[in-house]
DNA sequence: GTTACATTACTGACCGGTCAGTCACTAAAA
DNA sequence: TTTTAGTGACTGACCGGTCAGTAATGTAAC
């Protein structure tokens, strides 16, 4: 009925179009939550019409999982291998693995993927197993072989692996989900700044999983 | 127009409306979400009609509002009289109170409602703003409190009040998180068990927390 | 006790708006 | 000309909130 003549030169091109859509998927996944982001407005944003984006993901669901497993993938190896060539002290190691965990996961968009993995697990199981076996454990491990080294090295008391490890992901999965959900709407006076808090963090960790000398262990300046 | 005689005894208990129909959200908003609850619902589980539910609430919104009153914000004052009337050394204090929190809101249902808002605050601003207000805020200054306590006792070291509270925060906000999304769908044998997480996590803290003296503090047994 | 009337707790059909998913059609490419 | 990537109006389901109407209770008169 419209002939509509002024439409926008239409494209043709299959191979990016994925791509695009797992990008502004992810942009707005992490932005809104899962189920406030409308599918229209991830293939407005990807620059294709909503039909397209059903071409290329059977259903809205399928594109979010498309997107975790894009996002999270292949991460560890390369984390692992950093931590088997690592020469320092466990307080190094460790101030140097939380920190470095901020930069590439933490203030990145995928922290978004993990706070929002956290916050729709419940409605989507499935996913959250999928991200227990390819995300958790992983880094579960990696933890406790850091932990187990500085044990070995007689660095760090002995401690409960499983334990220690769950003290250390606390404050980073805390950080995540604060950084998500309560400090947007905090007043700008107690924002809560992330480097300082794992600095702070780690200090009061290391005084208690430290050897005890007399001297206080390296803390941060 | 259709006369429907079948229809079911309709009573009139004005004053255990309300209640049952709070109790009735606290159920269904834990188990669901906020937005992936649906009034009706509420209401029918109350045992009443949808239209019942807005003469009592005047939206959805104010009905979560109201729950969180009940269920976590008029703990506060309880709590803070308990703070006062406390006799014990900041590390029985502390171990007490991070318990006494698991205890009172971690284990029941109330923790839904810390789960649910960090999940969709970024959906919900206003909800954000008013939890904030009503519940993180008293729960900050009430941690502040106890820390200050213990520096003025010259049993605490003199610590960054600010972030100390975000250290004891974040291993109990990790916990209702990680109940409420990831645990669920953990095998049975890596399961986190809260009470040794909190004490394994509290003498971690002290250690950190602590004036340094030759003998350790009282470790939980 | 019963009839008549007043009050109000309660109901559920309905409205308006939103949004995932569909499909008949359009136009670029082969 | 045929094939196929891409479109967007449309559908059907969903849900928060409304309101005209219903029935339970109160109460006053007889």
């Amino acid at each position: 009925m419209n002939p509509s003549p002024p439409s926008v030169k239409r494209e043709r091109r299959k191979e990016a179009r994925p791509g695009e859509l797992l990008d502004a998927a992810l942009a707005l996944f992490v932005e809104k939550g899962f189920a406030a982001t409308r599918v229209e407005e991830v293939a407005a944003r990807a620059g294709v019409s909503k039909g397209t984006l059903f071409l290329y993901f059977p259903s809205k669901e399928e594109l979010f999982k498309a997107v975790v497993r894009e996002t999270i993938s292949g991460r560890f190896s390369e984390w692992s291998q950093e931590l088997d060539a690592f020469e320092g002290d466990s307080a190094e190691l460790l101030r140097y693995c939380l920190h470095s965990w901020w930069e590439r996961i933490g203030m990145t968009a995928a922290s978004g993927i993990t706070k929002l993995v956290m916050s729709e697990a419940g409605m989507f199981p499935e996913i959250a197993a999928f991200y227990q076996e390819e995300v958790i454990h992983p880094g579960h491990d990696l933890l406790k072989r850091i932990l187990q080294r500085g044990i070995d090295r007689q660095e760090l008391r002995p401690l409960s692996l499983e334990y220690a490890v769950y003290s250390l992901m606390a404050p980073m999965i805390f950080l995540v989900t604060w950084k998500h959900s309560m400090a947007p709407c905090c007043p700008p006076s107690q924002q809560l700044d992330p480097a300082t808090f794992i600095d702070n963090q780690i200090d009061l960790l290391l005084l208690g999983m430290l050897v005890r000398s007399d001297s206080p262990p390296s803390l941060s300046p």
